[in-house]
DNA sequence: TGAAATAGTACCAAAATAGTACTATATTAT
DNA sequence: ATAATATAGTACTATTTTGGTACTATTTCA
């Protein structure tokens, strides 16, 4: 339905959230501070973790911090790792797959959509997310970033 | 997970297909043409008619033809008719379905990439389709026209 | 009047999504 | 030591969406 999983939607806000804390944050503490789904919450962290996104400490004060530069995980990161690797089209990366490429008249246009979005996935970054959110929510200062933009 | 339906992907080859003839073509010929399953198609199409972007032509020799200029049916047309509405995320067009909209950090960036994908949708339309289809399937000279473009 | 088409609706199966549960292991405070 | 609190790994379940089918009625034309 074109739109993006609530996991990533999740995701995006729990890595947020860890790009404003230095101290390690457990499942627990994100999921009641959001009101999301515990289990949920414990889940995709551990993804993330397990891709390499954030850093998991264990044992009693454990929990995750990222574990790069926040300017260097951009929304594909994310999306790769909760929904799949993003594609518009089937054919978008590979040709053969298409019944009727002799003939499909949606693939060039629709491959120009899928890199459009790829790319501006690829710029826009945790540090950008962030940013724009204290510009939306004013209650701390922080430097503002530059924003991908499509257009 | 952020790819078109089939029927989307069906649709806007069932619409190029029309833009292409002039006397109706009934949902069978498409079918076999481009080795869709049938009754899918005939659905999409009476969907399309419903929603008015193509007309009926009932009876024997009867099908479909486009119900406006191809230039005036954008992708965003067809999507909201296969698909839902375009709502890369819940609270695109309504603020207050989000639980945590004090505080969410997704809102600001999701709604940006959101607006502009929808803009590409409405700016392409099955005119820049067909041409670019063209372009990439020459065996049939038309003229070239405008590409609609994100970057 | 029969063949070929759309109109409308309802249905079904498979796949994806959203969310849960359970067991094991690591760390630390007491 | 050991209890408490955390992650790690895995497997499972329910709901929703998608993809596709079926059936009956109506229209048109040869």
């Amino acid at each position: 339905m074109l739109k993006l999983s609530k996991k990533t939607d999740y995701a995006i806000i729990l890595l947020c959230h860890l790009g404003d804390v230095d101290s390690p944050v457990s499942a627990q503490e994100i999921a009641g501070n959001y009101q999301l789904p515990q289990p949920m919450v414990a889940n995709i962290l551990k993804q993330l973790g397990a891709a390499g996104l954030i850093q998991s400490v264990r044992g009693q004060h454990g929990g995750y911090v990222l574990a790069r530069n926040a300017d260097s995980i951009s929304l594909s990161d994310i999306i790769s790792v909760t929904d799949n690797p993003f594609n518009l089209v089937e054919c978008a990366h590979d040709e053969e797959l298409c019944k009727v490429h002799q003939c499909c008249p949606t693939r060039q246009p629709l491959v120009a959509l899928h890199r459009s979005i790829q790319r501006f996935m690829e710029d826009t970054t945790l540090s950008t997310i962030i940013s724009e959110s204290y510009f939306e929510n004013p209650d701390a200062g922080k430097t503002h970033h530059e924003t991908a933009n499509l257009s």
